[in-house]
DNA sequence: GTCTATAATGCGATAGAC
DNA sequence: GTCTATCGCATTATAGAC
């Protein structure tokens, strides 16, 4: 059921996915449909919530110091392992801004961005680690979603890896040389 | 009256936007819309046209020759130029899968991603290439919106570059390593 | 738990007065 | 060039039979 409306709203975007699509593709009436999910939002929220919970999660982590603290830079390699994860998840939610932007999303689409560029830089809020921090994200995004279908999951994760520390390096690269 | 579109497609995307919302963010009603443009997938084009026909342009100077070629590897500073000159269309149409597969669009579309890719890596069509390539696009996209509104061009040109350049080298360094 | 039927609303788009 | 008024249609959502 979720499978099917992700496949929709990949293809369409959430505001050019009907009900009527959904349950069509299912082979089941719009009456049906509204049984296990009361409103359309309801429907974006369980197919997003997981994986935004564990976003959560994977940022708060660093925070409460259950892993050795390292004063700047994130766990690349973790990130990754989660975009893996919910791989079809995370590329649409960046190619659809009308999801974010819904009410029941609004506020944590606010939390979720600011983690995530905490965890990544390590708490560095100027421009200089806005722009990187972006990109970075922007960067492993397209990445994923560029990616054909048929290529093995550990190589993928490993050009992702090597993406990210690049990309990482070349903030800290530009950060000293903006310092001094 | 473009703006209007380009503000609220950006924030609720195309499908997301409504001809009477338009109207009211002009103060004027939905009929007068529709004198200006007969139907919504023209307000649409006639937004991103411009930017569409300049990109295209762009990419097709290097295959005629009229600059030197470098054999791989594009223009990064004139990629960055352009970007800049029109920072929230390219924006906006990163974040909008939904706009770039209208009718209108969609042929324009195809011969983008084609072109782009080709002039940022010179003709490669590998799977790291295309990992990399669209990667770099999306960071420079990802940066570009991230930015904040009041920083000065000229440092935003230099970041975008460097960013530009830095993954350029990331993939030069990351085909090598493969090759041998 | 799934159906048919229908209500209520908003949409893109058109016609014609001013 | 902008307005009012309206058409036809698809949408979200609900009520009630089975």
């Amino acid at each position: 059921m979720l499978g099917a409306a992700l496949d929709l709203f990949s293809e369409h975007g959430f505001e050019g996915t009907s009900l009527q699509g959904i349950a069509d593709r299912l082979g089941v009436t719009k009456a049906a449909v509204y049984y296990h999910f009361h409103t359309k939002d309801e429907i974006l929220l369980a197919l997003v919530q997981p994986a935004i919970d564990e976003l959560l999660m994977l940022a708060g982590e660093k925070d409460s110091g259950l892993r050795p603290q390292r004063g700047r830079g994130m766990d690349v390699a973790g990130y990754v392992d989660y975009l893996l994860r919910h791989r079809r998840v995370a590329a649409y939610l960046t190619r659809d801004a009308t999801a974010m932007s819904r009410p029941v999303l609004v506020e944590k689409g606010a939390q979720l961005r600011g983690q995530v560029e905490a965890m990544l830089l390590g708490g560095d809020a100027d421009d200089l680690s806005t722009l990187w921090g972006s990109a970075t994200l922007q960067a492993l995004a397209g990445a994923l979603m560029a990616a054909p279908p048929d290529v093995s999951e550990t190589w993928l994760r490993e050009e992702l890896t090597d993406l990210g520390m690049h990309l990482l390096a070349g903030y800290r690269k530009a950060a000293r040389r903006r310092q001094t």
